[in-house]
DNA sequence: ACCTGCAGTGTGAACGCTAACACCGCGGGA
DNA sequence: TCCCGCGGTGTTAGCGTTCACACTGCAGGT
């Protein structure tokens, strides 16, 4: 029984129910808030004829009244690189459990001349908090106009200070497990191909890499960037190769290890006989690639759940802290090995 | 200047801005509603206004009045598979273009009982029509349930005397291009690695595969099946090869094919020079496989501009045609080979 | 017997917008 | 001259909820 019994077209309102239950619109509101004083017998009465006709608490008049809408913004690179993918998939989910429901807009250029629009784009849609998922540069400074104005967080790994929340996966510890890998096995001269410096997340990955060197005594190889894509990372990996063979290289994420790893095969070089190569991300397929790649995960669901948590407390007029965190993992596969 | 001059909390409403410019807040919705009938002196005085209140229109309260909600739903499988999320970027942006909000749930899995809660989702948001990225046979059952009741566009390649509106891109021209490059290398014997017989797309792969085959003349080789991914593809394709090596293998999609790759090359076999292989999808990355792959392309701008044309045409209570199709793409790379 | 308090319920007024209709004044056909 | 029609505008009544408040009756303290 979904529709109504002999309604003229419109669907059932409060007052219906309250028609067939015998008793105020009001309390049938209270029963559908689940208000406490409300006598078991009324409510289930109420219950009954919800059932009955069907009825649906509308949205509009609700969010009228009250003045919420119930609506979280997630704006997102317009991208199907893994780690967006992966993040806004989580983030959806923990804010649909939450509750919530989700508006997406995405974005194919970071700057605040592309997110604004998706910005007002919410602002139309009265949303109570959004959640950037472009760790970006610009995009960080755009959120940042749109922060003082209506809660915000951001999923990037930002540099301390930053006036808005973030909630990241550790980026650099992520780089510095990887890097530690590599010094295990006995490499020393480490090279990092690493992504667009003005995305924070490879500006991490970089800072890691250098840091777990210098924490060992070691001197940071050479360093390239590319621009996420595996072409990009096939070119880089030539640039690095044209100024010597490195023990190893650190790749800023999987699809440029991918093309890294060609670029050295096209060399002569064995991976990882002459070089090791570690990637970012895991993505899907990257336990076949050739050779299967050794790289970092990241906890996605950890992070959507976290990033909500962030948000909901913002919303709330709580005071959550600056940034969240969560920890990577190595995983060891085939595309590195102990110094020969 | 965006906030209201000096309001005590509360945004500006219509009379606000009516006020402001000494006209009947009736005025104010005329302009704002873009209403022929309202002269320019007044018009521009509204307009005017308008920015210096930094007046919103309230979303809930038109929706509330005019009984829409102005928003799509948008179910997407929670996968970070380059199909649905290629499918979910471009169906998003194209419903934005064209003024709606989106409202985005993703599913793990794609029975009625996981779907059925996105739906409902929607319902409460009085979602105006759904699009479904979910292009499995148990998925339609359900899309089917719904399609009765509010506008609903299935992306998938849905078999002909299905009850629901569908786009999809051509799965079963795009496989037969495949076939077809290959049969033009020479190769007789080619097997098909399928993705899982319970996705329409798959299955129209395989259909497109055997079509081809069968209007040159050819017999079908062997077929194998996977669940779209690297590792599904990996052990499928040993499968396949322990029933004899094939001139080629058609993979369903870049991951398997990438698995598939693999397979081969631990029995000895050379991608192109004994067996040539293709996929499907043209995902990142694919260009840097090993070798780099020869696959399907599939324009999924298009296919989400599609998706929501039509899903207009429903809502604006025309009567689209039952499906839409958008042709695929070879791309030829390094995979394939004339036979030896 | 009284009042107090509270669980359970109803009443009326917003919320901010659009739709329907009424109104006003002016140009043009009868 | 009259009146019609129409561009331009205002007035009023909802849309379906929640909120604030008022009310009823019954239990418990005095």
């Amino acid at each position: 029984m979904v529709t109504a019994t002999s309604s003229p077209g419109r669907p059932p309102g409060m007052h219906d129910v309250a028609r067939v239950a015998g008793v105020s619109h009001q309390t049938v509101s209270r029963v559908v808030n689940g208000h406490p004083s409300v006598s078991p017998a009324t409510r289930t009465r109420v219950l009954q004829a919800i059932a009955d006709l069907g009825y649906r608490r509308n949205t509009a008049a609700r969010a009228l009244v009250t003045r919420r809408s119930r609506t979280l913004g997630v704006v997102t690179l317009s991208t199907t690189l893994f780690g967006p993918t992966s993040t806004l998939l989580s983030v959806e989910a923990a804010a649909r459990r939450a509750g919530w429901f989700v508006s997406v807009a995405s974005t194919v250029a970071v700057g605040p001349a592309d997110l604004d629009p998706a910005f007002e784009h919410f602002a139309d849609q009265a949303v109570e908090g959004v959640v950037v998922i472009a760790p970006h540069l610009a995009a960080a400074r755009a959120a940042e106009a749109l922060a003082g104005r209506v809660p915000l967080v951001m999923v990037a790994d930002l540099p301390r200070g930053s006036g808005i929340r973030s909630v990241a996966v550790d980026q650099r510890g992520g780089a510095r497990l990887a890097v530690r890998h590599l010094l295990e096995l006995g490499h020393r001269d480490i090279a990092h191909l690493a992504g667009p410096d003005d995305y924070f997340d490879a500006h991490a990955r970089t800072l890691g890499w250098r840091q777990e060197l210098r924490a060992h005594g070691v001197r940071p190889g050479a360093l390239a960037h590319g621009d996420w894509s595996a072409a990009s990372g096939y070119r880089a990996c030539q640039d690095l190769l044209a100024e010597g063979v490195p023990d190893a290289v650190f790749v800023g994420n999987d699809l440029m290890a991918l093309g890294a790893v060609r670029a050295l095969g096209e060399a002569g070089l064995d991976v990882p006989g002459d070089v090791s190569v570690v990637g970012f991300d895991d993505m899907d397929g990257s336990d076949y690639f050739g050779p299967p790649l050794t790289t970092v995960r990241q906890d996605f669901t950890a992070l959507g759940r976290r990033a909500i948590e962030l948000l909901q407390q913002l919303i709330d007029g709580a005071t959550p802290p600056r940034a969240a965190s969560i920890p990577a993992e190595l995983v060891r596969r085939s595309s590195t090995a102990a110094r020969g």
